[in-house]
DNA sequence: TTCTAAATGAGAATGAGTTTCAATTACAGT
DNA sequence: ACTGTAATTGAAACTCATTCTCATTTAGAA
């Protein structure tokens, strides 16, 4: 992992008169240990097998944290539980997402992007973050279902 | 409301060996009544007060029924609630959520869907239904921040 | 009318996430 | 280094939306 990044997020705490703690570290080093999506359970339960034990309660606290101040991003996949990813040199995407296998597929698309501006002005809508997730059958699933 | 419709659901109800209850009829109806978006408690609630009481159970019951027989639909909204919305006339839209005073706007283009179809080929991706939202502010909550 | 599988209601259970609160701890100021 | 204190933590209680359980009722086929 950078060390830089660390470095920024310890800054961040510290401009934020927040305290530099164990907790706080572990879960911001096991979000940036991967570049996959997590959600919270996730991050919990690789910690304690890791013998790096914080409660529940800190891990959604820290996430909600990280979130806030842009290290983390939520990402909508049509899960009940609210899912993560970390923001490492990672551009906006979209997903597809298999109903069958649960497989994600990233991709991000510039004309799409463009017609959303292009929506939003005409309704006067000052657009800050948009989720766009497609469902459906992957290359796999359709084969196996035949 | 439309009469075809419901004798549509009853006979969806008899094909497929289910009960034409007064409980589902009632929750029909109420699901129709109007074409806004709702979530489960709100029909619960409505139904309550027009001294039409079926269960909490029966609302969510009867609602992945219409689901699943595509009489309504899911909407996401990014609320922690699941939300639904009646099929009737209602061709495919995509949301702008104001994340200040909670507004909707439906819109729909045919130039993103478009791009979505392409975008679905090159990843041998066989889309099934899509989801896209724009959160941030609308045109009055932009002018209440000034 | 009778019979039975399906449907219902009431309330318990679940799962994800949040809150509470007493105990602990980081760290600013000495 | 030491102290004081406000921020943080963990454990457990709580919330909220939804699902499940199960005893009772009922639609509708025979």
């Amino acid at each position: 992992m950078d060390k830089t990044l660390l470095e920024k997020f310890k800054d961040t705490l510290h401009t934020n008169g927040m305290k530099c703690t164990p907790a706080r570290l572990l879960i911001f080093k096991e979000v940036y240990s991967s570049s996959e999506h997590f959600d919270a359970d996730e991050i919990y339960f690789r910690m304690r097998q890791e013998k790096k034990s914080v409660s529940r309660a800190t891990v959604y606290r820290t996430l909600d944290l990280l979130v806030e101040n842009g290290f983390v991003s939520k990402v909508n996949v049509g899960a009940s539980q609210v899912h993560f990813e970390n923001t490492l040199a990672q551009k906006h995407h979209e997903h597809l997402v298999c109903t069958q296998c649960g497989k994600i597929i990233e991709f991000s698309d510039r004309m799409i992007e463009k017609q959303q501006d292009k929506i939003c002005k005409e309704f006067d809508f000052f657009p800050t973050k948009h989720n766009l997730i497609i469902f459906g059958l992957c290359d796999k699933c359709q084969v196996r279902n035949n």
